[in-house]
DNA sequence: AACTATTTATAAGA
DNA sequence: TTCTTATAAATAGTT
């Protein structure tokens, strides 16, 4: 929205990257803004600067936002312990559910990434007729692939053993989950 | 910003202002990712609807920037809670950190994803010599994945929002940087 | 900080 | 909800 349009890249001058952030900061909560005023909803933004520093709006606030996400799916169990107590176990509960969700997407994604894998396989095995610019493309590819495989390796499943046991953490001599 | 200038005040017909918000917010989040894009910031939305459904975008993600938010200033503060308290705040602690760990897998598993896929397109645009076979068991491929790409689309915003909201109650009291 | 040529977002309408 | 289009608004490059 300018004299030229610009590629959806990173700004390589630092200077030219710090006064486009300004800009565009000033731009998103504008509109974050007008989203809050015209539909009479509640928002709130948090962004760090090339910087690193931080800047934040809400409406009403950053805070409450933040608080109505936090009592969305308030249980209606019966809470035996403090108030303190109940409040933590409802953000345990929901933790849990988080990450139980997150799950579900890794798997998806890796799930996803095999059936990517297996299509290359066979787009591989044809006849060798591919032009010399898209070979060397698909070497480097295939280099970052393994590079990327190799920092994955041998900790997903740690992961996955992990944050099974830590929901069975969460009731200590009861019920078994898995 | 369209055939006429409107009000900057609340939208009077309900109809119109759920049409409104989801307009705009899918412009805020655009911008949002232009910004984080452009600059290589870390950038988290959160916003309810007027109907009270809660929305997110973040770069990396949600998660990510609550946690870089409320390790800002360290906690300085004395537990003053019980043995029961300190303990589930342990958890609470540990689970952060899983969570953490799974998103950064799951960020992984995505760029993998995407290049493969750009691997794939690139094989694509050779001279047609590829074998019926192969063809067909191609085509099938994209239909597994567009499948699969369906089954996740839209339930990783909330997701995120929920949980980064989890990390921000932990540490009340906030600042409004702007 | 301001200024504009342009691009982008979007209010209405279909 | 999705698309089209006339206009309002944002902003890239420049001063």
């Amino acid at each position: 929205m300018g004299r030229r349009k610009i590629e959806m890249e990173m700004v390589k001058d630092s200077n030219s990257r710090q006064v486009t952030f300004s800009k565009r900061r000033t731009g998103v909560f504008k509109k974050a803004n007008e989203l809050a005023t015209l539909c009479g909803v509640q928002i709130a933004i948090i962004v760090f600067s090339p910087g690193g520093k931080p800047f934040s709006f809400g409406h009403p606030n950053v805070e409450f936002v933040a608080q109505r996400f936090l009592n969305q799916d308030k249980k209606p169990k019966a809470s035996a312990g403090s108030l303190v107590d109940s409040q933590q176990e409802a953000r345990l509960e929901k933790l849990n559910s988080q990450l139980n969700d997150i799950l579900r997407k890794l798997h998806y994604e890796r799930k996803r990434g095999e059936l990517l894998e297996k299509a290359m396989k066979l787009k591989g095995s044809e006849p060798k007729l591919i032009g010399e610019l898209n070979l060397d493309e698909l070497r480097k590819m295939k280099g970052e692939l393994e590079e990327l495989r190799e920092k994955l390796r041998g900790r997903v499943t740690e992961m996955e053993a992990s944050s099974s046991l830590l929901l069975l953490s969460k009731k200590p001599g009861r019920e078994k989950h898995q």
